[in-house]
DNA sequence: ATGACGGTTCTTAACCGA
């Protein structure tokens, strides 16, 4: 069986139903990862989304900001949630395919919203950056109640650092700019190698290549001046490689009608 | 190029995102 996996930071659910519909339509995910779902749990739009045809939904969300999902058209198990690196904020969930789903039982999905890290790339002076570097650590060591093992998972998310220089739209100009700054980069490098997590994207699309998920709601013209970022990623545990189908990314989607500043990524998974 | 935008809430101002 072939499962595409879908990656998207919506940045609010709620405010994003009519353009999640349209991606579930046009991509059809069997599992879509959602980050900044903004929105407590009680306040979740489950039946809105149960009616795009996922029935198993796991939230981990809090009131304003941060937040993440699994929809899934397959049972899920085994779900991990929770406050993953201080600061109580809900930026990690994690969820298992369920038995009696053929050969993709067993896969488990981790959807991250990594934190952005503030305006100054220095920890001494900046929480919000000590807090992100704190993060990609816990990522590193993989707390063991997280299920964070590099065998038959999948990691998606909105990692909020844009690891190559074929990542921006301006590697020298973003080099002291927070998500593409070397300490970063750096850090992020430790994450993937911890796991020995493949960067999926990057196996479709030749590192040459510019590539990006994210283009900020500041510039008048996005697409022309297309002054973005790769923040977004798929990463398989190596054992998942040969299985590697299509990634896609969906530009067109910032064009949609009251767009996301993210762009939904998707990958096919052979299993 | 630290923002000309667009989310949120203790909303009509302040805070946050990346």
């Amino acid at each position: 069986m072939t499962l595409t996996i879908a990656s998207w930071n919506i940045n609010s659910v709620r405010l994003r139903m009519p353009i999640v519909k349209r991606f579930a339509e046009t991509a059809r995910p069997d599992i879509l990862c959602l980050q900044e779902t903004k929105v407590r749990d009680e306040d979740f739009p489950f039946s809105d989304l149960r009616e795009l045809g996922y029935d198993h939904i796991e939230i981990s969300g809090q009131k304003g900001y941060h937040g993440v999902a699994i929809l899934s058209r397959l049972p899920l198990e085994e779900v991990t949630r929770g406050p993953f690196c201080r600061e109580g904020h809900a930026r990690h969930i994690s969820a298992r395919i369920g038995a009696g789903t053929g050969a993709a039982a067993g896969l488990r999905i981790h959807n991250f919203y990594v934190p952005a890290g503030g305006d100054e790339p220095d920890p001494a002076v900046n929480p919000k950056f000590d807090h992100k570097l704190d993060f990609l650590d816990a990522m590193t060591r993989g707390p063991a109640e997280r299920h964070l093992v590099p065998e038959r998972a999948v990691v998606v998310g909105d990692l909020n650092i844009a690891p190559l220089e074929t990542d921006v739209w301006s590697h020298k100009a973003l080099l002291k700019v927070v998500s593409h700054t070397p300490v970063e980069v750096e850090a992020f490098a430790r994450v993937r190698a911890a796991g020995g997590w493949v960067d999926a994207m990057r196996e479709r699309i030749p590192p040459a290549e510019k590539l990006y998920t994210w283009w900020s709601y500041r510039s008048p013209d996005w697409s022309a001046a297309d002054k973005g970022r790769r923040l977004d990623h798929v990463w398989l545990s190596p054992d998942l490689l040969d299985g590697l189908g299509a990634i896609r990314v969906f530009r067109e989607a910032r064009g949609w009608d009251k767009p996301s500043d993210h762009v939904p990524v998707t990958a096919e998974l052979r299993l």
